[in-house]
DNA sequence: CTGTTAGCGCCTTCAC
DNA sequence: GTGAAGGCGCTAACAG
């Protein structure tokens, strides 16, 4: 029953809750079973063709012509035997029919964190494009560690997945897949390991939007408060955070750029700190939506009046940033759009390894792009620069 | 490309973006390949257990024991063939495993709305158990509509998921599954159907306490906001509306609550609507995450003060409520725990029934408690009542 | 047009 | 301890 209690104070989701139960009877060792012992599980043998041949009249092969559509078949035979599957409940084995065919509809999705609604949207993407082509999803988060990455990849591979999306970390898992054959397209970030699809957002062109909007503002002293700056988007948005100071003409100051790592606990004393030993900040940009939500409460707390005293920003658009008051200007990532594109194109490259396209083309490469919206949370600095 | 463009104006999820594709090359009928037309797709017949055999130098029987550990072997071949499994990279086939021995590691989870997080927080729950446990989860979302949850069981019997978790509609899936011998447990609704174990939070409690508390705070004219009062939570939610109405012997006026229906796009118009054949209305009790989002927009679009002009509850406690100001007196939920649980239920069925447990006991039915958080978003209204 | 045969990759008796 | 044989449910050649 040990917990881990997942989440920090940044992100307190998960409500605890007492559990109240009405009936429970798995008694373990129960030994003298009460009244009705008779149906003992009558679980295993679902109908199977056998049973539909059978109870058609036919052979086992005519049936499954029949039912597949596959091949010739008297339009009466099919009828009889379409009749009795129904009558019976009979449903195909699709693993069985993976085995014979050496390809399956199972698609393997693996993101980061389900309880970011970033990658629940992701995944509502992709699940809308799988389920509309009668493919089926198999979700895994890794919880953003690298194990839980391969573990995940291999499981796919042994449930001889179709293909694969993901929202990489290390691209150990790209290149595992990769290279068993198994399609995989990347979302979100980009390995660069493995030769793979990809879709993702232009992380530095919205961060330089993003920064470029606050320094036209008149903001000097922007600090970037992101959770990795080496292997992600986090990278990314740095440099565009960057290029848009060194654009502007306006000295970068590596002191106000937090990092408060992946999975932090505790970022709000983070920030709380950046905030004392630099109290000439005059505006926040919030690398992506859980940052963003920290940064808020902390502003909150401290009392500070935003935009008056500091602007924000987030990387991310949110549901909560535009019921606050002032609305948080925040860039719009086209999430759910994302994931479904990873899945299109998923979907692409499988139907052209079907038809054995040879080497079916270099890997397509494709960014989408955000938009910056621009709510209250954003203004010009109180007088003119701090000291 | 028929878009359907799912969500209303009360949920703006889904920003639009762009696309830039970089590279494509997925040319349908390009004839000429270009340069390396070499390895034509090298894809089929990853490594099989007879490639370790012959590998090892053993038969495929010794190194299906060696690798799985079931039945006697040297522990000097054992380690030959794990060294030859590990070398030329093999991963057994599931499915393949499945069809032999009749059980998979696949558990389906079919719930009505990824994009709305609750159903997030409770996939997120349920893959949390099951990943942990070697289990895969195949997402389902049928978007609320019966016609995808039959569909979507069908796909579970089809792939032989040893068990499924539901919210379920109608509960036709419930039953489909049952009657194939598939464990079923049913989350955060009970569809009345099939024998199989739930999980639910107390809805009615839930009602009742929030209702109370607005009661209790001197409002006599609270309207219930609610997306369906029929077949499921929100059935539960209008009976303890009722019951503390009854408890605390103010009268209820039918016209009072607004049921906008389900999917509901324009539901922010019926709310205003409401509230203007209303004014006496004081308090709103949102039924859900959606119509609080709803509620507290249209509150804000109107310039009504809260909780000076109109108190606001929200069933379901999402992470803007708590930052916006004032906060929004809400009910939590143990969503993630939910569905913590009900994996946890399903797997203890699945594990009972490995060992033919004898009917294996009643259905468990499970009840968690939400907690009602107090904010500022409730206090008493302005003079003592309306006319 | 239909039935018979074979085999996908694995596990599991059963002899040796 | 190890190998050979059979079969899970289905489909893709072949004959008839």
């Amino acid at each position: 029953m040990a917990e881990r209690g997942a989440g920090g104070n940044t992100s307190g989701r998960g409500t605890p809750g007492r559990r109240t139960p009405d009936r429970n009877t798995s008694g373990q060792g129960n030994g003298a079973g009460a009244t009705g012992r008779a149906r003992v599980a009558a679980v295993r043998s679902r109908p199977t063709l056998h049973e539909v041949a059978k109870e058609a009249g036919t052979s086992r092969s005519t049936a499954s012509r029949a039912l597949s559509g596959q091949g010739y078949v008297a339009a009466e035979i099919r009828e009889r035997v379409r009749a009795a599957a129904e009558r019976i409940g009979y449903v195909p084995d699709t693993m069985a029919r993976t085995l014979k065919g050496h390809s399956s509809r199972l698609v393997g999705l693996l993101v980061s964190d389900l309880r970011n609604q970033f990658y629940a949207e992701l995944a509502a993407g992709v699940e809308q494009v799988l389920g509309t082509d009668g493919y089926q999803m198999v979700l895994v988060d890794d919880h953003g560690e690298p194990e839980r990455e391969v573990a995940g990849a291999t499981a796919f591979v042994a449930m001889r997945a179709v293909g694969v999306i993901l929202t990489p970390a290390r691209g150990a898992a790209t290149k595992l897949l990769a290279d068993r054959g198994v399609s995989v397209v990347e979302a979100d970030r980009r390995s660069g390991r493995g030769r793979c699809d990809s879709v993702v957002i232009d992380n530095e062109g919205g961060a330089r939007e993003v920064t470029r909007h606050l320094l036209e503002l008149g903001h000097k002293r922007v600090a970037l408060l992101t959770d990795e700056t080496v292997w992600a988007t986090g990278a990314d948005r740095l440099r565009g955070y960057r290029a848009a100071h060194r654009a502007a003409g306006v000295p970068l100051d590596r002191r106000l750029v937090l990092d408060v790592g992946f999975k932090a606990a505790g970022a709000q004393p983070r920030v709380a700190e950046l905030l004392d030993r630099h109290p000439d900040i005059t505006a926040l940009f919030a690398v992506n939506n859980l940052m963003a939500e920290t940064a808020w409460m902390e502003l909150r707390r401290r009392g500070l009046s935003v935009p008056g005293d500091v602007s924000l920003v987030s990387f991310d658009d949110m549901p909560w940033m535009r019921m606050v008051e002032p609305g948080v200007t925040a860039v719009a990532q086209p999430t759910y759009e994302m994931g479904r594109r990873a899945a299109q194109l998923l979907l692409r490259r499988i139907a052209s390894r079907d038809v054995d396209t040879p080497v079916a083309g270099r890997p397509v490469r494709e960014t989408m792009q955000p938009a910056l919206i621009r709510r209250g949370s954003t203004a010009a600095p109180s007088g003119s620069a701090a000291g």
